[in-house]
DNA sequence: TTGGCGATGCTG
DNA sequence: AGCATCGCCAAT
């Protein structure tokens, strides 16, 4: 048995806090897709953004619609919606129910190479590298929206590995905290974070 | 290296 | 009408 490290999954209740405090903790952190033959591919979270209640760019600024209402239930849903008619985004619901908050995950730096695609290998860290292309390689469509993140469904989420636990301690500057991306609306507000130096960053 | 634009279909 | 995007192509 050859198992690569894995770190602890992460439970409902951590992510139960305000999406701008959740979106920085999850960099780093890994998200797991389990596709339906089984397969597993997993990527480091390296760029989030996070959508709050009273947030003018927020789906739900003006409240519960058929297409957002899993961001008003508990934290540790996945809300996944479709954008320009033919790209999807994935979000983790997060806080309390009730109180509409959602981290967009908008880049991964896969481990291994996903299935079903050629690639040469040095393009690897390019290929989820953005909202819509994650969700393409991951193979996440509409029929993704409010699974549960859990361990054996379709997608979860695991803590930071120790050593990149350790790096964001030492080297706090390496978690980049800037404005969001691809709004009309609340473009000032600093609610974009990504790894420093990560070359699968969507716009470093 | 940067900027403009078209594809494409659901949403409120 | 507008959109939490992407990739292509032109101009620099």
């Amino acid at each position: 048995m050859n198992c690569p490290a894995a770190s602890p999954v992460i439970e409902p209740e951590w992510l139960s806090r305000p999406a701008p405090e959740v979106a920085p903790d999850l960099v780093g952190c890994t998200l797991v897709r389990q596709f339906a033959d089984g397969n597993v591919l997993r990527g480091v979270i390296v760029e989030t953004e996070a959508y709050a209640p009273g947030d003018p760019a927020f789906h739900a600024y003006r409240g519960r619609s058929p297409r957002n209402w899993i961001v008003f239930e508990q934290a540790g849903h996945a809300y996944v919606y479709l954008i320009y008619g033919m790209y999807h985004c994935f979000n983790v619901v997060t806080d309390r129910t009730g109180i509409p908050s959602a981290v967009l995950i908008r880049a991964l730096q896969l481990e291994t190479p996903p299935p079903g695609i050629d690639l040469p290998p040095a393009q690897l860290h390019r290929v989820a590298a953005g909202p819509g292309k994650l969700c393409r390689v991951l193979q996440i469509d509409l029929t993704d929206n409010a699974q549960v993140l859990q361990p054996g469904g379709r997608f979860w989420l695991e803590h930071r590995l120790p050593a990149m636990q350790e790096l964001l301690e030492q080297q706090p500057l390496h978690l980049v905290q800037t404005t969001r991306i691809g709004l009309t609306k609340g473009v000032d507000t600093p609610w974009r974070w990504y790894l420093k130096q990560s070359p699968a960053v969507s716009k470093p």
